[in-house]
DNA sequence: TTTAGGG
DNA sequence: CCCTAAA
């Protein structure tokens, strides 16, 4: 079958040789574009919060919720929870009533429209009732209710930290904050922790929350005046529920949230201080932050976390849940790199904090009880001891962090599941997430500031002045892992194993197969999507942080598997090393075949998004996807609608579902149309148009 | 930097 | 995937 330079699939006649492009001027950057972007689902909220229910449930059988205790109420077999932002609606309208080729464009605007408001409502009653709980799970005896206030002091030092949570896990006494006892205070903390936090029944969360108790409640609340709330905002409006792939009899949930100040219950003036920095920078911190892959993890059984060896790995671990060689990797690895540079000293003394910007290599911070946390950032290696305490000459930078958001997260269940099921499906995700463990990253003026090595001046935050633009970052301690098969539930220790020896440069690229979207899952599939935009919002100075926080992938006993959204897809691990980027500078990137839902991500987004954005299409799904630029997509497109339009005996390489190529071919028709519509300036009933189109298409 | 296309 | 002209 002969190809066309452009294809024309039927439309009356119309002939396409040159269609007229939009002059790049035209480009929009529509408002609802970045609405479409922005949105991210604040799922990990949801989750906590329904965590905390669960908690909540589990304590007492006879907890009094008042809100229904049935499943989300949705009442159809195929709800897609979807908002379209003005261009897709159209474009998913239009395409949908010219849903040519058969299964093309499934949604149907009306349906989406009504059980959308179902869902949003069902959600916000559901998300609003677990409110309560979470707070009493964040805090069941200090906090009172669920703002931050979380005060950090950046200590201009150059004061090396291991990582943050190791230093948050700090003791309340005044042994020395930095001493790199990691185990030690891991330890303590987790035998304190039951302690404290006997009570909590579920194990998972119980051993959370003992963490968390222990080194936030009891290390900066207790030893300070000051309070340290979690804020957790949780919920946004509903604005968009970023591509849901219809599925059969399944039923996917996605919280939705809207990205603005409104999500920031406090202090949204400080907010707006760093949303300036506009979309631009928004998206690269985004896609600095969102640091790359989150891998399933193994199967969580209570007694069966596996941390990382990373970051803020203690602060989620537990150390008799390591085995040696898990500990040893860990230890190993926290010493060959730096992982986590800033550390988070809990407060003591803003004054007597660390040293000045200069690279002094050891500072202790130390000082009055005035309850703020510091993060310390050194030039240099901690040392040993880490109890040094030097005044520092150099002003302090303070920075309070306010609120953290989580990634987005899409849960999948069967209809038939029970509410339990989802619970512990629930359950399951928020515990991968925490297990995993997390990284902080720096970023400055949209710049990832890589160099842990460089002090706070010669990064250029040695004064006021930029705070503002400093963000800090959350990320995941590892690549993601690709997911396994839900029928080998047993290769995903294996694999949470492996990720571990296999994050290095020189990484091999795992492509496993994944589970195509349009294939339902039996067993529920918690996948945490596009990685949710972070803010920190600064109290006491003028700086305000973005953070971003890629989702992991997670997977449960049962062989969880992350649906494919491109967001989630499995993802090669990527050299996160820029050295090893440039050594292989000039070379020929390694062939990275799309993988059937890959596939299916682009034919969304283009479905949604057209031709000629591929920038926004890369944005919208495969924003995580490091690898693949937005030239990629724009390739991959083209050798798709070829693919598609060429008989099948013809094609080569990893089959992709006739559907998809049918929704190629149709969507590819449309842009053409579409375009052609634009750029002409004509405004030709569209409606009569797909008509013509359906007509061709039938006929 | 992003698009659009040829190689 | 690469390379690049254009915008």
């Amino acid at each position: 079958m002969p190809l066309k330079k452009r294809l024309d699939y039927g439309f009356g006649g119309y002939q396409s040789p040159t269609i007229p492009k939009g002059p790049r001027s035209v480009r929009r950057r529509r408002s609802c574009k970045r609405l479409g972007e922005d949105s991210q689902i604040c799922a990990f909220e949801l989750l906590a919060a329904v965590a905390g229910k669960l908690l909540q449930e589990s304590e007492s059988s006879a907890s009094s919720n008042a809100e229904g205790r049935g499943p989300f109420d949705i009442h159809r077999d195929d709800v897609k929870c979807e908002q379209f932002e003005g261009d897709k609606a159209f474009g998913s309208k239009v395409l949908d009533r010219g849903s040519c080729i058969g299964s093309a464009f499934t949604q149907d605007p009306a349906q989406a429209d009504s059980s959308k408001s179902t869902v949003e409502e069902t959600l916000d009653t559901r998300i609003d009732s677990v409110l309560d709980p979470m707070s009493l799970v964040t805090d069941p005896d200090v906090t009172k209710d669920v703002n931050l206030d979380l005060k950090l002091e950046i200590c201009t030092s150059n004061r090396a930290s291991r990582d943050i949570f190791d230093n948050v896990k700090g003791r309340s006494d005044d042994e020395s904050l930095c001493d790199g006892k990691i185990n030690n205070g891991a330890d303590g903390q987790v035998d304190n922790g039951k302690k404290l936090a006997g009570d909590f029944i579920a194990a998972n969360l119980g051993c959370i929350n003992n963490q968390i108790k222990n080194r936030v409640n009891k290390n900066v609340l207790r030893n300070s005046g000051s309070s340290v709330q979690l804020k957790v905002p949780f919920y946004r409006n509903p604005v968009s529920c970023a591509s849901f792939a219809k599925h059969r009899n399944n039923v996917k949930l996605g919280i939705v949230r809207d990205d603005d100040e409104k999500s920031f219950r406090c202090n949204s003036s400080k907010i707006k201080a760093y949303r300036p920095q506009s979309r631009l920078g928004y998206k690269r911190i985004r896609k600095i932050l969102t640091s790359k892959y989150w891998k399933a993890g193994p199967k969580l059984k209570d007694s069966e976390f596996s941390y990382s060896y990373d970051g803020m790995k203690p602060f989620y671990q537990s150390r008799k849940s390591l085995s040696p060689r898990e500990r040893y990797l860990r230890d190993t690895h926290s010493k060959r790199r730096k992982l986590c540079d800033h550390s988070f000293v809990v407060p003591f003394g803003q004054e007597a904090s660390s040293e000045s910007i200069s690279n002094s290599p050891e500072k202790g911070v130390k000082g009055g009880n005035n309850g703020s946390a510091t993060i310390s950032h050194r030039g240099v290696q901690r040392s040993p001891s880490g109890k040094g305490l030097q005044k520092s000459r150099a002003s302090n930078v303070k920075l309070s962090i306010k609120s953290f958001k989580v990634p987005e997260l899409y849960i999948e269940v069967p209809e038939t599941a029970t509410v339990g099921a989802l619970k512990r499906t629930v359950m399951e995700a928020v515990t991968a997430i925490l297990r995993d463990g997390l990284r902080v990253g720096v970023v400055l003026q949209g710049k990832k500031v890589r160099d842990d090595n460089r002090t706070l001046q010669q990064a250029g935050l040695s004064e006021r002045s930029n705070l503002d633009t400093l963000g800090f970052t959350l990320e995941p301690s590892f690549n993601q892992v690709p997911p396994v098969s839900p029928k080998k539930p047993s290769t995903l220790g294996l694999l949470g194993d492996e990720r571990r020896l296999t994050r290095s440069p020189v990484t091999p690229i795992l492509e496993l197969a994944l589970p195509t979207p349009g294939i339902p899952k039996d067993p529920p599939v918690v996948q945490l999507e596009k990685p949710v935009e972070e803010k920190v919002e600064l109290g006491l100075s003028p700086s305000i942080a973005a953070d971003s926080f890629t989702a992991p992938a997670v997977a449960n006993s049962k062989a969880l598997v992350p649906i494919t959204s491109m967001n989630a897809v499995a993802l090669s691990p990527i050299p996160s090393n820029q050295k090893s980027k440039r050594s292989e500078l000039s070379h020929r990137r390694i062939r990275r075949p799309f993988s059937v839902g890959e596939v299916e991500a682009l034919v969304e987004a283009v479905e949604t998004l057209g031709t000629g954005r591929w920038r926004d299409v890369k944005i919208r799904s495969f924003d995580n996807a490091d690898h693949r630029t937005y030239v990629d997509l724009k390739d991959k497109w083209k050798t798709l609608v070829h693919t598609a339009s060429i008989s099948p005996q013809q094609r080569r390489g990893e089959p992709v579902p006739q559907e998809l190529l049918d929704r190629v071919l149709c969507a590819h028709t449309y842009w053409l149309q579409h375009q052609f519509k634009q750029s002409g300036k004509h405004h030709i009933d569209s409606q009569r148009i797909l008509e013509g189109q359906v007509e061709r298409v039938g006929a």
